[in-house]
DNA sequence: CGACTCTTTGAACTACCTCAAATGTGGTGG
DNA sequence: CCACCACATTTGAGGTAGTTCAAAGAGTCG
């Protein structure tokens, strides 16, 4: 693999701790490759044979059942995805492809289960990281259990805000229909439900959003830590 | 603690691999201690100061926003509960309280931090148990965003009978009532449901369920290994 | 420019919820 | 052991959030 990427895997949280040893023997084995947008990287119930970590661009997790299909999750650089299955040696749960145009390392799934065995640093972070991911996982159960699609827009919307300075405006980062599946919503009810907030001091133009009145959205969106945290 | 239980505790997946001095270690300042019924345990947002490992008795995992309140997960013996968040020292996303009377031992998080750090053997079952976990989530999630209320409930007897030892006949775990918002719907609904399941073979009395056609059930269930396994 | 796909809008439908009341059930104290 | 009470469950009626289907704009990319 290339090797002007490799500080910035190293420097990710799973990585940055274990030994420099270990992560060598580690990326040894490593591809790093691009993939164009709107490619399927893994399908629900294949073995895990790799973890994935993407370096740059973006990837849908999804699952399918019931001739439904919803967006589980959305991974942004850089980050792992599909841990759990690595970990566990098992089939993956949900299936992958990618949004945009990707670069993304596959890490023998084999050689992680490897590393974590010998390398105590990375058991640490490996345990980090999926604690982590299961919190993650705990919160979004309990957005779609408690709350309904306006209130979950209006929580993403200030979510996003946030992450991208706090400036009260916002680039929605990727396609409305992903959004919707991800709130657990129609395309066309997430239409409806961005006029809904409308009154909220909310601007929609294409994938750029306006919060004009960050006050009274938090109040129809009822922000909470434990869950937006 | 009563030393009687132990061996049940040290057989636990958990526990199994450690070594027997760091288990020692860890039991010390343990306390098991017995609940009554309706009980609560912990609150959303308290901070990590104990695992919990239910021993006896059962435990309802829950959690509230907007004035709802909804069951996220029903704990059964002999099971941990909350380890992300012992591990993470971080506040508890869930609150717990007993559905019945239950034995529970509490084992300081500090502690299970320390045996992590210590004890490799059970770094790995603390990784292995964490990722399973992981994995329920997901498949609940996934039950939600991907399945009727119906098929929820269909599916949940499938799985309730078949652990029951795949007699036709079942016996629910627990009050309707949590059932239903386990299931994520409300116990209106949920008798609804089962009327809706009557003619697929599903005769209810009280909370004995006989599941006369196993085959037509599955039909309108679509069970999913990746869903249900 | 033309052919996509995405997004929005409208109209009709359905799954699920809320409210209210009747009925059933388990636990408690006399 | 029984009567009572509180609460769980069921049933009915009506409402609402969200879906589905259809079709018209709006971007986007070759």
């Amino acid at each position: 693999m290339r090797s002007s990427e490799l500080p910035q895997v190293k420097a990710l949280g799973l990585f940055e701790t274990m030994s420099e040893q270990s992560f060598e023997r580690l990326m040894q084995a490593a591809y790093l490759q691009t993939f164009p947008a709107h490619l399927t990287l893994i399908h629900e119930g294949d073995t895990a044979d790799f973890l994935y970590v993407l370096v740059e661009g973006a990837v849908e997790l999804y699952a399918a059942a019931n001739g439904r299909e919803e967006t589980m999750a959305v991974v942004r650089p850089v980050e792992t995805f599909i841990l759990a299955a690595v970990l566990k040696d098992a089939v993956y749960l949900m299936a992958a492809r990618t949004i945009a145009r990707s670069r993304i390392l596959l890490v023998s799934a084999a050689d992680v289960r490897l590393a974590f065995e010998e390398d105590a640093a990375f058991a640490r972070a490996i345990v980090s990281e999926l604690a982590t991911r299961y919190r993650g996982v705990v919160k979004e159960h309990k957005n779609i259990k408690l709350r309904s699609s306006v209130e979950r827009l209006a929580n993403r919307l200030i979510r996003y805000e946030a992450e991208q300075g706090g400036h009260g405006v916002l680039e929605l980062p990727y396609e409305k229909r992903i959004l919707a599946s991800l709130l657990g919503m129609t395309p066309e009810n997430l239409s409806r439900a961005f006029r809904t907030l409308k009154p909220y001091g909310v601007s929609v133009n294409g994938s750029s959003v306006v919060l004009n009145d960050l006050k009274a959205l938090a109040v129809i969106a009822k922000p909470n830590l434990l869950i937006d945290g």
